[in-house]
DNA sequence: TGAGCTTCATTTTTT
DNA sequence: ATGAAGCTCA
């Protein structure tokens, strides 16, 4: 397909500051990847001068393979496309030396940092959860903000913050101590250093000579602070991003870093794509007057050209079950009707709580189903086991790996003996594992638990020596075997089919890294600490072919749903307090909903169903929620309205006046 | 070690 | 209300 003017137009300006302002639908994808083409083929850039930028894993591996069918993998050869993260990582690995981290450093997961924070303030405030949370999310900001411990300190007023200051502090010394880094630190610390050294600037900027950033509306202030210092000078770069599907600024993303292009580069070329390609014309207008209601910084009317469409279903239900009830009925219907597949329907929702009654629905109708979300591979208990000991053979000042192995399987090292090592660890601030080998254990520590720890001890050394300078793959399946992994699953599941599911899941894991180790002809073999970091970012091979592939209806959440799109689109529980969430009417943050609910109707390719339900437990109680705002919005002749009694029957009111009277009943209870 | 008890939270999630 | 997750005591 040709590009339309518009998209050409992005394609090819290349001689300066870009941003692609592109409406949902509007082929965003396609510009990035043509561009990528047209500076190879046509302008004299060399593929490895180039780097592409994404969020997720996900959409980095999309794009990397569109290129690839676009330029041929010969021309393709050195392209660099990833996330934020894994760029950041590549340049603290390559800048090793000058930040003075060993190699070979862990990288903290999200739960690895609450427990280290847990840890950290057990005496401060004896595990409250909410204090832990707005610690974790304070120490966040402050590293997006790039705003480092001493400054922290030195900013605070309050005193809650000046105690916060002062954990972050150690905190970092901590995560130093362990030679490990945590997520926003691989941001912040590769930005921190090419804002610090000229040389090391002026050495990435010249390696990467052209630089695209994808949905750029989600940027935080040091991501943007990066991207600056990449491109520096010389300005060539093309961001590509929406204002209106910017949904994530409850986790720092700074929707605002799009006006500030335009400040921090004042030759920035500004190009809008407006043509959507996805949706029927009723489906975009009422997405357009939606989200009319929100200010603007940049005005943009999406237009298609697919046909006006049918109207939008709004239905009405009696409550949550009755709503996945007829979901799931529609479904039924429309597919027999339409000769549709299961994968052309989505049901959105805003919580995940939400989607139990829809898989409830589905699964007592046989309907196969794919839950997006939810515990994923890597929460489960046996992978972090295998993923701890993986961390620690690489790593063995990994204190939160160690304790998290020591013991599993039992190996007879209870908590007095660690408390022990522990304490020896603190006063000689050295590792865990350092402290199983200084002299002074001894005096404090004998019999049973240490004879276990020593024979644990020796034999990690063993294997990780093994793994540095023999067969790396042979160690890992050596440690499986001799850690008696597998008779440990079976002693501590509760069924025989459980642990063989677990066990399946550790070969699963097992197959990755042997296949990362050796490489194949697309990618080069792996060391052992490359393939942890990987795997801790997530970022590997596909997960499941064959589970993309199932015919399936899809359960998401409107954030998940971001950059997706379907035929058939069901938007569930379209009520006030639940699409603009309670929480942000009462935050009066509504227009970050509103973009929400936007980016649900524009994932509709040809028909949208919105549905509300008249009652609804929650928390214990029975609420009757109100049609959402958002609905009333829309342009009211494009919906089908259907359930809204428009005139109360004689019975109905009745029902009313008695459901009023039960529910004076139950105040006057309390 | 595991059944049964208490406690707890019920927006969104990637890396 | 409800379900999950943690915790205790036998």
């Amino acid at each position: 397909m040709k590009l339309n003017p518009r998209q050409d137009e992005a394609v090819k300006y290349i001689s300066g500051p870009c941003l692609v302002l592109a409406g949902a639908g509007s082929g965003k994808t396609r510009v990035i990847t043509n561009k990528i083409a047209y500076l190879v083929q046509e302008c004299e850039y060399k593929a490895k001068n180039i780097a592409a930028v994404t969020f997720t894993n996900k959409a980095a591996r999309e794009m990397r393979e569109r290129v690839l069918q676009t330029l041929g993998k010969q021309d393709a050869k050195g392209l660099w496309v990833s996330t934020f993260h894994t760029l950041g990582l590549e340049i603290i690995k390559k800048e090793i030396k000058t930040l003075g981290y060993k190699t070979g450093f862990s990288l903290f997961d999200d739960q690895d940092t609450n427990q280290l924070l847990a840890e950290l303030t057990e005496k401060e405030f004896e595990r409250d959860k909410d204090l832990l949370n707005l610690l974790k999310n304070q120490i966040s900001n402050w590293k997006n903000e790039l705003i480092l411990p001493e400054r922290a300190i030195r900013e605070a007023r309050e005193p809650q913050k000046a105690q916060f200051a002062q954990l972050y502090a150690r905190y970092q010394v901590q995560l130093r101590a362990y030679n490990a880094l945590d997520f926003d630190d691989l941001i912040m610390i590769p930005t921190l250093l090419l804002a610090q050294f000229n040389e090391v600037r002026e050495r990435w900027q010249s390696r990467f000579r052209y630089l695209l950033v994808d949905e750029y509306q989600d940027t935080n202030t040091s991501q943007y602070e990066l991207v600056k210092l990449l491109v520096g000078e010389r300005a060539r770069f093309t961001v590509v991003g929406d204002d209106d599907q910017s949904i994530y600024s409850w986790r720092g993303a700074k929707p605002q870093n799009l006006v500030l292009l335009k400040k921090d580069f004042p030759g920035l070329r500004l190009i809008k794509l407006e043509q959507n390609y996805r949706s029927s014309g009723r489906i975009l207008k009422a997405a357009n007057i939606l989200i009319a209601n929100n200010p603007h910084e940049f005005e943009k009317q999406l237009f298609s050209e697919l046909g006006y469409g049918d109207p939008l279903r709004v239905i009405a239900t009696k409550d949550e079950e009755h709503e996945a009830e007829r979901v799931v009925a529609e479904i039924i219907s429309h597919k027999f009707m339409q000769r549709t597949s299961f994968k052309d329907y989505a049901i959105l929702y805003r919580g995940n709580h939400q989607a139990r009654v829809f898989e409830k629905a589905l699964m007592s109708n046989r309907i196969p189903y794919k839950l997006s979300g939810g515990m994923s591979f890597f929460g489960r208990a046996e992978i972090k086991d295998m993923m701890a000991y993986l961390r620690f053979l690489v790593n063995q000042e990994d204190d939160n790996a160690f304790i998290r192995i020591v013991n599993t399987p039992k190996r007879d090292i209870g908590p007095v003996t660690l408390e022990k090592l522990g304490t020896l660890a603190n006063e000689k601030h050295i590792s865990l594992f350092e402290a199983c080998f200084d002299t002074e254990l001894p005096n404090r520590l004998h019999g049973r638990g240490m004879n276990a720890l020593m024979g644990f001890a020796r034999w990690v050394v063993e294997l990780a020596d093994r793994a540095i300078r023999g067969d790396t793959l042979e160690a890992v399946r050596d440690m499986v075997r001799e850690s008696n992994y597998e008779a440990y699953l079976y002693e501590s599941s509760t069924s025989a089919k459980a642990a063989e599911m677990r066990m399946k899941n550790v070969s699963e894991l097992y197959r990755w890294i042997s296949e990362m180790l050796s490489g194949d002809e697309d990618n080069p073999p792996m060391t052992l600490p490359e393939v942890v970091t990987k795997l801790t970012l997530r970022d590997m091979l596909e997960r499941n072919e064959e589970e993309d592939e199932a015919d399936a209806v899809q359960l998401l959440t409107l954030h998940a749903s971001k950059g997706l799109e379907y035929p058939h689109v069901f938007m569930v529980g379209m009520e006030e307090g639940l699409l603009p969430h309670q929480t942000s009417i009462d935050e009066d943050n509504v227009e970050e909903e509103r973009r929400l609910a936007y980016v649900g109707i524009t994932r509709a390719q040809q028909t949208l169903t919105m549905t509300y339900a008249k009652s609804r437990r929650q928390f214990g109680e029975m609420i009757t929620p109100e049609l959402s705002r958002f609905v009333e919005e829309l342009p009211q002749d494009d919906l089908a309205i259907e359930g809204k009694a428009p005139v109360k029957t004689q019975e109905q009111r009745m029902q009313d006046g008695q459901s009023k009277v039960a529910g004076l009943r139950a105040m006057l209870k309390r």
